[in-house]
Order: C-alpha cells, then sequence, then structure tokens
DNA sequence: GTGAATGCAAATTGTTTGCATCGTG
DNA sequence: CACGATGCAAACAATTTGCATTCAC
C-alpha cells in the first residue's frame, strides 16, 4: 500500500465522514499489497492469519465502500462470489480466465473499447462500463488431456 | 416451441437414459416460447400461473439439464442469479444491458470475435466461451435525469 | 415393477442486517 | 462524549440436496 494509496483512502473516509478504523486500513492494505482477483473470504483469512481482530461484516461493509469510491474494482466471473483487485492508478483492463486452474490474465484492447462504442451508440445507449471475460485453457493447462481433471 | 426444438430435447433425454416427464416438457415450453433472459424463479412462477404442477426444485434440476446440452444459454449479470434464453437455433451474441430499467439488447460483433481469438492466442489461451456486456442507460433512461430514481 | 423424477423442506453458500457494545474524531 | 464502527449471530436470497413418494418406461 502506498501512501498515495493511503491518502487517497483517507480522502475518502472524510469526505464521507467515515472513521479511520485499523480494520478498514487493513483490509484496504491487504487489497492493495495483491496482484490476485481476492473474494471477500480470502481478505477475511488472510487477515485472521495476520492476528487482525475483524469479522467477516466488517470485510464486506469495507469493501463496499472501497467499491463505491473507485478504490477498488470488482469482478464476478459467474459462481456468485464478488472478487476485488486494487485499482488506484490501473488502467481499465478485461480479463482471461483459465476454466481449469482458475488463472486470470489482464488485457487491453484499444479496438474492442472503440468497437463497444459503436454498438452503444447504434442501439442509443449511454455506455456506462463493461464486462468482458474470455474463458478458455491456459497454457499448461490445455496441454493436459481432459481425462485428468 | 417448435417440434424441431422439441425433438431435439426428447433426443438429449434419450441419449442420457432421463425421462421425459410432462414438468421437463413445460420448463423446456416456458423457455422456447419466451425472447426473455428469464430467472428460474419467473419461469417458476409462470408455470405456477399456468397451474401446471412443479416445484423450484425440478425447474432448477431441469434448467441445468438445458443448458448442459446448449438447448438454452445462460447469463449472469452480476446479480447473483442465472438468466435463460433459448438457444437453438440462436447464433452467439452479446448483451447490452440498461442498468436503469433492466432492458437487454443483443447484438453480435463479428471484429470483436476476431480481436477476442488474437488475444487469447497472444497469452496461448484455448478460448472457449466468453462472456461480454456493455451497461449502460437505453434511450429512453438516459432521457430521465438520475434524480428522479 | 424398478429405478429415475418429483415435491417438499431442510441445508448450503455468499452476503447483509439488527443490535448491543466499542472507539474515533 | 456522541455517533459511527465493530463483532456476533441471525436473516437473506438463490440454489442444491436428502428423502419419502410417485411415475415413465
Amino acid at each position: 500500500m502506498t501512501d498515495l494509496e493511503l491518502e487517497k483512502f483517507k480522502r475518502v473516509l472524510n469526505d464521507e465522514n467515515l472513521k479511520l478504523t485499523p480494520q478498514r486500513v487493513e483490509v484496504f492494505r491487504e487489497v492493495c499489497n495483491s496482484d490476485e482477483h481476492l473474494e471477500a473470504e480470502e481478505i477475511y483469512l488472510s487477515l485472521k492469519q495476520r492476528k487482525v481482530n475483524i469479522s467477516r461484516a466488517t470485510v464486506y461493509r469495507t469493501m463496499d465502500i472501497l467499491y463505491q469510491h473507485d478504490l477498488v474494482q470488482r469482478m464476478d466471473i459467474g459462481d456468485g462470489k464478488w472478487r476485488y483487485e486494487h485499482w488506484l492508478d490501473c488502467h481499465q483492463h478485461d480479463h482471461l480466465i483459465c476454466i481449469r486452474c482458475g488463472t486470470i490474465v489482464e488485457f487491453v484492447s484499444h479496438q474492442i473499447e472503440e468497437i463497444q462504442q459503436d454498438v452503444a451508440d447504434k442501439f442509443n445507449y449511454k455506455l456506462l462500463r463493461h464486462v468482458h471475460q474470455l474463458f478458455g485453457l491456459c497454457k499448461q493447462c490445455r496441454k493436459t488431456p481432459m481425462s485428468v481433471i
């Protein structure tokens, strides 16, 4: 967690009249210091392991604040749980997901962004955000025959 | 529900040694005869209203069979429930979703498909499927000021 | 008639909420 | 020291599952 990130977080809390508690800082630190796409439960367990006094409820409540203020990004790969990643100074990107091992790779395509905008224009929609996920087998997993699963 | 669709369904059930029950047929009919993106609960309620004797469990179990055999497509717009649409003789398409009124429009872009494939190739992934959803405000909803919500 | 399918209710999973207590500003 | 934040457990919502009963083949 960089000073910049912490500053941004403090500013958000201040602006919203929310308090800077140790739990909130630790949750934010956890996401900032990871390059994974973390589930709420993973954040909770990781903090517990680090002997941080925290409850699941606080993790969920904090993730909500962070998401609402664009300090983290969240995604749902269709299994009914949110995965979070740090977002500050991050460019918009999309995801390539291995359905075998779960590895997630990020990609960016300006071309796709442009076409998306054209599609929205065509239907007279004001485009606000998008979800673009490619599912497949990663380099490793495509080698292994399916029968090994 | 066309005869062709029913035939395909019967063949799937036969191949899998599953039985052709009235409940299964009614669930399939419900999806085939709608152009909406239906939730399991909507299918259940709609059948109940039509006096079909059915339980939620059977709806869920049947949707699973239909999905596993490509008789329906399903999508998750991030609210934790599956939405189903009939899929037979359907071309692959993606969705444009109004976050205000929930209207869902379908779109196809061959250009995007191509770029997706390039992206997957670049990372050495074998591309199997994708999710591409554009969220925004539809023609009607973009007119109404946010404060009216 | 037999094994698979159904309905029901209870279980599961990820998340949210009510409430008494705690602690930041 | 007030009011927002926390932890806990109970509540939720969508879906799944166990089991006794029913029914298609």
